[in-house]
DNA sequence: ACCAAGTGTGTACGGTCGTACGCACTTGAG
DNA sequence: CTCAAGTGCGTACGACCGTACACACTTGGT
């Protein structure tokens, strides 16, 4: 029953424009982003945009969920990985201070990421969702208080440096994660 | 010597675009802030704009360090008045959780303003001097250590919040400056 | 009074944008 | 083979954008 089945030539395609979204959103800014920009980028036809998605602005939504998925599980693999409380401190130091989470690319891209947020539903939602999970991951380790602060100090650590000329203090770093650790024991 | 001195009509113009583009900016964010969409806020003629600005970039990096202007003063009083640490702790956690730092439109415009400072060297200098005068009103009550990991939180915890549906415990923020300020005290 | 020069604005132009849409191609059912 | 239906794309259109610029207005010097 139902009509015909019909297959896609390149599956591919969607989610290279996605990919290739993401990677002008980096260069340019979302003000600097366009339809056309972002075909170029990905080497496919304009009409393919039109085609794949609705509006520009369906394509911001899904290339905003696709990075918070892809952080929100290398976030659960490092701090999964911990053993106990100790190790678990570590993994976030990591995450603050390593090129990992921290990168220039990902955290330009958050950047753009929330103050997007601020004027769509849909990737204040995916924030949400993403803010949810991060702090799920921890708490593997932490207890709630304890999590939401860190959390916090994840959030904001690698934000500052962006700004900052000199590179952060790894030791300065483990020290107050582990305050914070212990203090909500 | 030098040729004649001419005065403006209206000296005031200048700033009232600056604070037009800032409610716009907030409203729908860089991606959709055009010359006509300010001018109109501001209710001058669309010509003001190029006549004060040399570009819409220009406005716009002007606009920003007028908002880290008002919000490192907002900033610097907060914790000048602070007599000790113990009122420091208090006023830190004032600027986390009250509605002055971090209200809704400052948060907003925060995120803008970090989101288009990746991509223009004048904003990015911006933010740099406004972080710097953030931790110098800390250091007054803080050392250097505690100043940075104080720091990182006022700007991770309400960029957080902004995503959450529940309000911010106000218990909890307290604790957690307190003991990154005994740790590194 | 007259003029040079600074102040302010309305309009128009070239360009880019988002999106719609007609058309070619592919494919599986009959 | 035939053809209906889904897949994919080139092109075009109307809207809006940033900016330039010609032109009016105001004002201080003479």
């Amino acid at each position: 029953m139902g009509g015909t089945r019909r297959v896609a030539n390149d599956p591919l395609r969607r989610q290279r424009i996605l990919d290739a979204a993401l990677a002008v959103i980096a260069e340019r800014g979302v003000h600097g982003t366009s339809h056309r920009g972002i075909a170029a980028e990905a080497g496919v036809p304009l009409g393919s945009l039109t085609y794949y998605f609705d509006s520009l602005d369906a394509i911001f939504e899904q290339a905003f969920q696709q990075l918070a998925d892809s952080m929100s599980e290398h976030y659960r693999t490092a701090l999964t990985q911990a053993g106990d409380v100790a190790e678990a401190c570590l993994a976030v130091t990591d995450l603050i201070c390593g090129d990992q989470y921290a990168s220039a690319r990902e955290l330009t891209l958050l950047h753009e990421m929330y103050a997007y947020a601020n004027h769509s539903k849909a990737v204040a939602e995916t924030c949400a969702q993403w803010l949810g999970r991060s702090r799920a991951s921890l708490s593997q380790h932490f207890p709630d208080r304890a999590a939401r602060a860190i959390d916090a100090l994840i959030e904001g650590w690698p934000m500052h440096q962006a700004w900052e000329h000199e590179p952060l203090d790894r030791e300065l770093v483990r020290a107050t994660i582990t305050a914070i650790a212990q203090r909500f024991a």
